[in-house]
DNA sequence: TCTCGGAGAAAAATCGATATTTTTTCGAGA
DNA sequence: TCTCGAAAAAATATCGATTTTTCTCCGAGA
């Protein structure tokens, strides 16, 4: 229970992991904006801290692919493009579905647990407008993957996750898990993975990042996949 | 002409990317051994720099897996263990798999006049007991994945690379590429390549990988692959 | 002998200041 | 009026010093 709860608390000792949290959340939340000048002084002020913590913050940033380095020309947030979009869906679904398949096959009792507690208090949070929903909803989804033998693979699922909520943000569509579909897609994904499924539960996910991927794609593009070559792989099926 | 001597040189401007790159290579060969405390203070006087550049390059390091951060309690070189091996060589086959179809679907003439200039200098550095060997034959091996649309693959492909290559070297086996049929399976791969033939260089690219990767394993394992989970993928077929 | 706790040493984290680089401004010359 | 280039301004990158935290060692008490 207690490393359960430890998902959500941060208590952030150092000065820099601090800023690094508050500045990812900035950009994700798009409070800065795409290709955004970060400057440093600005920052620094702005976050009540020293130079070094926010230079060190922004160097772990840059390697989330949330800002990029400019070679003494400082910092900015990352610029945002159609192929991006694409790239970190696609990126995703092959990632997600391998991190599923290995989470399911490694399932244990433990595990089950921690995410039919990680969908209820998603929902709880969905109904009480709690502030706290987008947190949840990460950690719902990243406690599906929780099994995953692959650490590595864990945190390169855990960061195209913030590159495409950041692209929803800017979107303008921050919270957009009220609508009942996606209200059921959760839970046909919860019980998938309840059910050891692992087809199911990762067609269902995948199937969920498309629709909002689409739904996404259409605020600033198209909708259509660039080129037609970038459509999202279909997961493949546990005999193959 | 110009572009592709870029892949080779390094301006390194800034202190802080010279730094990293020293870093990564000292870690990667073995200088830095797994889990050693990496001071600050030590490490400054070592490559003649400040405490910030250190501080910096620790912090890109940290999301290239190869230094772990310890809150409070400073940075040290990332462990190593017989899991994580296999961790970096399923994923490698993996992402690499994707990348190399990826490149090969948007291959053109320069991308492939690239590669076989790259293997070139491969096999040269190899006749001549060249030092930049390991450097070129990254570059080759990244020069294939290198018309692949997606940025983000191709780095996580690019840690991946070092990551694994330290075991190499942790194997005590720098630079074991004199082998005639190392030399056949790179040169395979780039006939498929040419060829537009993406089974074939799968096969060819990911049969290299895991074939290094059993004969390293003999070194530190017993060369099975861990409670017979994590056997490496086969590339996705073209149709499927 | 073993455990606990505090003093001292070591190291990390952070801050403030300086040096370096880039960007902007502005005026001379065409 | 436009272009070029030097000086000023702004911002970054880096350094040295201070503060804070952790680690180590040693001795008192059980």
């Amino acid at each position: 229970m207690d490393r359960m709860r430890t998902q959500i608390e941060k208590p952030e000792s150092s000065s820099t992991l601090r800023t690094y949290h508050a500045l990812r959340g900035m950009i994700v939340t798009g409070e800065l904006g795409p290709s955004e000048k970060l400057k440093i002084d600005e920052l620094r002020r702005r976050l009540h801290t020293g130079a070094s913590p926010i230079r060190e913050a922004l160097s772990l940033l840059t390697s989330d692919h949330l800002v990029e380095r400019l070679d003494h020309r400082g910092f900015r947030a990352a610029a945002i493009s159609r192929e991006n979009f694409w790239e970190i869906l696609v990126l995703r679904c092959t990632l997600e579905d391998m991190a599923l398949r290995q989470s399911l096959a490694a399932a244990t009792l433990e595990w089950e647990e921690t995410i039919v507690l990680a969908h209820h208090r998603m929902q709880r949070a969905q109904h009480a407008r709690d502030h706290r929903l987008e947190e949840l909803h990460k950690a719902f989804h990243m406690s599906l993957l929780s099994g995953a033998s692959s650490p590595i693979l864990r945190k390169f699922c855990s960061q195209l996750y913030d590159l495409n909520v950041r692209y929803r943000y800017l979107a303008g569509r921050s919270q957009g898990y009220e609508s009942r579909d996606v209200r059921d897609e959760h839970e046909g994904i919860l019980k998938a993975a309840v059910a050891r499924d692992a087809d199911g539960a990762s067609e269902r996910l995948l199937g969920h990042y498309r629709r909002t991927g689409s739904y996404l794609a259409s605020f600033f593009d198209d909708g259509a996949t660039p080129a037609g070559r970038h459509e999202c792989p279909r997961g493949r099926k546990e005999g193959e």
